[in-house]
DNA sequence: AGCACGCCGACT
DNA sequence: GTCGGCGTGCTC
């Protein structure tokens, strides 16, 4: 009997790889094991088994593998169940998945080692220049990496030189494999066991009595480890005794001490004793049942409660109810929310319990919480993650989380997989079982409709902790105000009175200024007005090389106008206004106070986001000017005044989702005002007061908000009425795109007809000299999503088969939005 | 994705 | 003449 497996390989290929496999080998091994496999001519790979086999392939003699890297399996059942899923949803590879998944020090991969071959005697006449610099080199260091050999050689292609010397039997190269995760030791010593012994004892002191620096170390070991009764950590040996290394390298050396290592975690919690949970409200108490009795029913549950509403405290208790009955649980949250407070407010509840995944984290470390959580160690029963945390292995998994559920940022855009990580949470915790709970002040709108439709459950929370009042909001005409001549910048004179009376006061101000402003959007200076799309409900973008109006979504265009639609006015303007302009304005304005900014470009350093955080705690600040990042879930007790600049450039955004997000946004903002006892004033400047959105937005309508934007969802076919697809072609020569677009879109309007928008260039066309089209399919509700990929996919072969077209890249974005 | 093979321009 | 540009095909 043959015994096959086939291997999972970290790159974007269909299909899986069948290698052949000894008896005892497939004994041992189970799916979810890595193993090196031969790839190729001269790489080897590292592989998740996924099948063990009888099945001969037919067509080729499958290759050996080269070992196996695993004692047990790091990626479990459902794991590979869920990796299929995000495979065939978000239509990539497994391979795109495994490489998501995996963090990367699991991922090894061979590098060449290239070393002399002494067998042979060498002619060193017989060398040309650069053969003799790699022969050379070969003398002074027994091994080279192909890496050094460009840096000996300068210069980038050097196989052919390696290959010649092979020729000549100079040189011989074999693959080395790396693993890459190395457990973090930490040294320990004790006393050699030679000294275990009185009498020998008392010689060693006298020994040392004439090295008396020594001689204290010694003792000092027995004292800390006397009071410990602990292992003692040589650093903890070099500050009790204040002796240097080297004196502790030396009493190893004379075999005094005894060095020894421990594997350690690198990610450690040193905090205090776990804090009681805290005792909820009445309204939080009403929430938290309402749950319960929801998850009874519905394992998804939305949970809409409004800013400031102390939704937190709900979740520790669903927390609690998962760890009580034993299980494991995920905590999702964006990015940039991992770095603040509820990262301390967790772990004062839950202590060690609490394991926290994001970009962040070293590549080590993040193997760390994988092997804690895969064997469900109690140092990661809860896990706090950005979206990549979905793809740990859990295996009791009884609730997940998914906090400010409308983010974004859940949906990976760039390297396939193209997930949604709240989407796929859902999936997952079906697999599992577990209850999922999706949270927001501000829902998205295909929750909220999913919510309606009785798919999920749903709790609202609608009063603030401690009763605290909504903050109140006014809408600030600067149409009005410039005609009055009553700005200064861009500063109406309400906020300027408002900012004012604000810091007389003492309290702080938060402004709000989108950076998505620079987006060259026309804009009448009389009246506000921007043009839009007749077809669909976007503003049009300016694009001055063909002076020209344009609708990314639908391609409509039309020549730029000379004049306001709205009003006649000639005073046509295109300028946007950023974070750094408003700053300095601040700064005139108010000379004497602290103005700090907080955008992408001051919180690029490691500790710059926190550093801003933690000024305007300690009230270092008075004025904080940022962009959205102001948004997510701090908590400043003192900010009263919230003013945004000018909410116009976010609602004309060229996307369907633009009021959308505007009022998430804006109501997330504003939730940052008047937090204690005191009511919260929040400004909004606008070209246009008398828009819905903002009259939403001013009386905290979520649901007017909700049921107009639908209307128009399903007006435009839009999500979540529509689903959709993305597809993305690229190359850098534009006319070949063109011409591979136009026959793309053509071909999927022979199935989808009237379905299929584009091809059409998106509003920034060039992106690293690749020229992008895109053409977008919608799908109504009633058609087959699997037949509807099937479809697309079959376009896309045929498409990958005309050769002209081979060398254009497709990108295929479900759910892109 | 990598990487080899193979075929054409511009340089020591 | 070679070096190196990238189009094409393949990886169990």
């Amino acid at each position: 009997m043959q015994y096959f497996i086939d291997v999972i390989i970290p790159i974007p290929l269909k299909k899986l790889f069948t290698y052949s496999i000894t008896a005892s080998e497939a004994n041992f091994l189970k799916p979810g094991m890595r193993v090196a496999v031969p790839f190729g001519k001269s790489k080897i790979y590292t592989g998740i088994v996924s099948k063990i086999h009888n099945n001969s392939p037919t067509a080729y003699e499958a290759k050996d593998i080269q070992q196996i890297l695993d004692e047990a399996p790091i990626v479990n059942e459902i794991q590979l169940q869920l990796w299929l899923w995000i495979a065939n949803y978000y239509m990539c590879t497994l391979g795109d998945v495994m490489r998501a998944a995996l963090p990367s020090a699991f991922i090894l991969e061979s590098e060449t080692v290239i070393t002399q071959n002494s067998a042979k005697p060498i002619d060193e006449t017989n060398l040309k220049d650069d053969e003799f610099l790699v022969f050379e080199a070969l003398h002074h260091q027994s091994s080279l990496k192909i890496h050094d050999i460009s840096n000996i050689l300068d210069k980038k292609h050097v196989l052919s030189v390696i290959k010649r010397l092979i020729e000549k039997e100079v040189i011989s190269v074999e693959e080395e494999v790396y693993e890459k995760y190395k457990p973090k030791l930490v040294r320990y010593v004790k006393l050699h066991t030679n000294f275990s012994e009185e009498s020998r004892l008392q010689n060693l002191l006298e020994d040392l009595s004439r090295a008396p620096k020594q001689r204290e170390v010694v003792l000092t070991l027995f004292s800390v480890s006397a009071k410990t009764k602990k292992p003692v950590k040589v650093s903890d040996l070099s500050n009790e005794s204040g002796a240097s290394s080297s004196i502790i390298k030396t009493l190893i050396d004379k075999g005094i001490l005894e060095e020894y290592h421990i594997q350690t975690d690198r990610v450690q919690y040193s905090g205090e004793e776990n804090e009681s949970t805290k005792k909820l409200n009445s309204y939080q108490e009403t929430a938290l049942t309402e749950i319960r009795e929801s998850f009874k029913k519905q394992s998804v549950t939305l949970l809409h409660g409004v800013t400031s509403s102390g939704k937190t405290e709900v979740y520790v208790k669903l927390i609690e109810d998962a760890l009580n009955e034993g299980k494991q649980v995920l905590y999702l949250l964006p990015e940039i929310a991992l770095t603040t407070q509820l990262v301390t407010r967790l772990q004062n509840y839950f202590g060690e319990q609490v394991a926290i995944f994001h970009s962040k984290y070293s590549s080590h470390e993040r193997v760390e919480v994988w092997n804690n959580v895969l064997h469900n160690s109690a140092k990661a029963k809860i896990v706090l993650g950005a979206r990549s945390s979905i793809f740990l292995p859990f295996n009791n998994l009884g609730l997940i989380i998914v906090d400010e559920e409308h983010e974004q940022s859940f949906k990976q855009f760039d390297p396939a997989p193209r997930y949604h990580a709240r989407d796929t949470a859902i999936v997952l915790a079906n697999m599992h079982q577990a209850k999922i709970l999706l949270g927001s002040a501000t829902p998205s709108l295909e929750s909220y409709f999913n919510a309606q439709q009785n798919k999920y459950g749903f709790v609202e929370i609608t009063k603030r902790f401690n009763d605290v009042l909504m903050p109140d909001i006014e809408l600030v005409d600067i149409k009005d105000k410039l005609k009055k001549k009553r700005m200064k910048g861009h500063f109406s004179d309400r906020l300027i009175e408002e900012m004012t009376e604000t810091l007389k006061g003492g309290h702080q101000i938060i402004l709000f200024q989108n950076r998505r402003g620079f987006s060259p959007i026309i804009e009448c200076k009389t009246c506000g007005h921007s043009p839009q799309c007749p077809n669909c409900d976007v503003s049009l973008t300016y694009h001055q090389y063909r002076n020209q109006l344009r609708c990314h979504y639908c391609g409509y265009n039309s020549a730029m106008l000379q004049d306001c639609m709205a009003c006649g006015s000639q005073d046509l303007d295109n300028k946007g206004f950023g974070t750094e302009q408003i700053e300095e304005e601040v700064k005139l304005i108010f000379p004497d106070y602290n103005v700090a900014r907080m955008d992408l470009d001051t919180t690029r350093g490691k500790y710059g986001y926190e550093k801003i955080i933690t000024a305007l705690e300690q009230q270092e600040i008075d004025i904080l000017v940022g962009t959205q990042m102001l948004t997510k879930g701090l908590d400043f007790r003192n900010v009263k005044l919230v003013g945004i600049m000018n909410a116009d450039n976010m609602l004309n955004f060229p996307d369907f989702r633009a009021h959308e997000r505007s009022f998430q946004l804006m109501l997330q903002v504003s939730g940052r005002a008047g937090r204690t006892e005191e009511r919260g004033k929040v400004l909004i400047q606008t070209y246009n007061p008398y828009h819905n959105i903002l009259q939403q937005v001013s009386t905290n309508n979520y649901v007017d908000m909700y049921n107009e934007q639908m209307n128009d969802r399903y007006n435009y076919k839009y999500p979540p009425i529509y689903k959709q697809i993305k597809i993305t072609l690229k190359h850098k020569d534009f006319n070949r795109v063109e011409t591979a677009s136009i026959w793309y879109a053509k071909s999927l309007r022979q199935v989808f007809t009237d379905n299929v928008l584009g091809p059409e260039a998106p509003p920034i066309a060039r992106i690293r000299n690749q020229f992008h089209k895109n053409i977008l399919v919608k799908i109504p509700k009633k058609q087959s999503l699997a037949k509807t990929k099937e479809a697309i996919i079959k376009i896309n072969n045929s498409f990958q088969s005309i050769k002209d077209f081979r060398s254009v890249k497709v990108i295929l974005n479900v759910d892109n939005f």
